[in-house]
DNA sequence: ATTACCCTTGTACCAAAGTACAATTGGCAC
DNA sequence: GTGCCAATTGTACTTTGGTACAAGGGTAAT
């Protein structure tokens, strides 16, 4: 019995979702949360969901944030992104960071239906006009962080729980006591985690990796 | 004769620029840059102007980078920044950093001119709906990030040179030349901005600092 | 079963970061 | 002037951070 999570703040969003769940999958069983910290307790009381329907903009969601943690904490639970947006850049960011589907709420049904069996069967989902539309880099500093992005998704997932400890701040002692590991392999994986990103010290990393949340700055004319 | 430096990469908003000054001075000599580099080669075969108008984003200055080298090198010219946005916080830092003013390019000729007037008077310059609309905090996360603000302002103005420039990730090495100081004078300021910040590695402070800048996310509609 | 990769840990070493104390200079205010 | 403070620098020291090398155990794929 597949266990999916359906994770939006909007009650009748969560009912569409479930009832597309329902035609997708076989006698499924759904949990239904509103924000983030559900998302995360449930993941960690039941392991690994067969599949995450998540929604971009929750309470304790401001962004990718909420995608990017529950990806480098639960890599095994595949996660489709929901949104009510869906500006190409959105789509090609989730995907970079490990959404296996983006899906636009203005999506009929069907298709959503389809879409999720896509993601169960180990595809990834995104809305048709994009399958093309890709490759047209618009501005500059785009680029840059689209490599960072392809270097981070180098990382294995041990690495990215490393870094995202990287990113509060914590010294090599608290994580290596957060994950129960020695500090000498947490040394290690900053290492590695220094040279996939190709920067030289702790602190690059995580102003680097900083960016990877809060980017969307819109793109104001010239005045 | 007064010499005006305008620094933008714009040619339009050069131009604009350039009448501006001429509306606000008396025969003023009028020098244009359309990057960091010829900006730091003008400043240093005159030694100091008058007046500095220098865009917060073109070649070679990404954000306060450049303000900050200026500042530290060149102290004797007074800057105002130039910018096509105009949070609030954007303002407040670059204040903070040493600027004289901040003309949003919204502004209208006519403000930009006596904004002008009033820094070349000595004066300080910034937008008028800001001189009044900053003390109103809104989400609940804003109560610590206050309070860390509050800690920045505490810095002197050549800690906060230090933190900008730890905030890019760069090493004290880096920081002692970029601000033409020793080693030690950096490894001083930093151990005094911990302090002051009250954390415990440069990391945090860098982490806490970059919650200043960027946590502007727009609200979106749900769909 | 052999390869490959991840995770783990250790030792050893070097570089960077950070602290503590002391001292000089210069500006500004009282 | 005296005092205060920012800024600078130095020496000396301890703690983190980071690299290099080596190695054992686990899992998954070929």
């Amino acid at each position: 019995m597949p266990q999916i999570i359906i994770a939006d703040d909007h009650p009748m969003v969560r009912g569409a979702l479930a009832l597309a769940v329902e035609s997708a999958f076989d006698q499924p069983e759904i949990l239904e949360c509103a924000h983030l910290a559900g998302v995360m307790q449930l993941l960690e009381s039941i392991g690994a969901a067969d599949l995450l329907l998540l929604d971009l903009r929750m309470p304790g969601v401001d962004g990718f944030e909420g995608l990017v943690r529950i990806r480098s904490q639960f890599p095994a639970t595949p996660v489709v992104v929901i949104s009510a947006l869906e500006d190409p850049r959105l789509v090609r960011e989730a995907l970079a960071l490990g959404a296996m589907g983006f899906i636009p709420k203005s999506t009929p049904r069907a298709e959503i239906v389809a879409a999720l069996s896509l993601v169960a069967a180990g595809g990834t989902y995104r809305p048709d006009d994009l399958s093309l539309a890709e490759p047209a880099p618009d501005s500059k500093g785009r680029a840059a962080d689209d490599d960072f992005l392809q270097r981070v998704l180098t990382l294995t997932p041990q690495q990215r729980r490393v870094l995202q400890l990287l990113g509060t701040g914590k010294l090599n002692k608290e994580i290596a006591y957060d994950l129960d590991i020695a500090e000498t392999t947490v040394k290690a994986h900053v290492s590695s985690i220094l040279h996939k990103l190709r920067v030289y010290s702790r602190t690059q990393a995580v102003v680097m990796a900083g960016r990877l949340h809060l980017d969307s700055f819109a793109d104001v004319a010239e005045g």
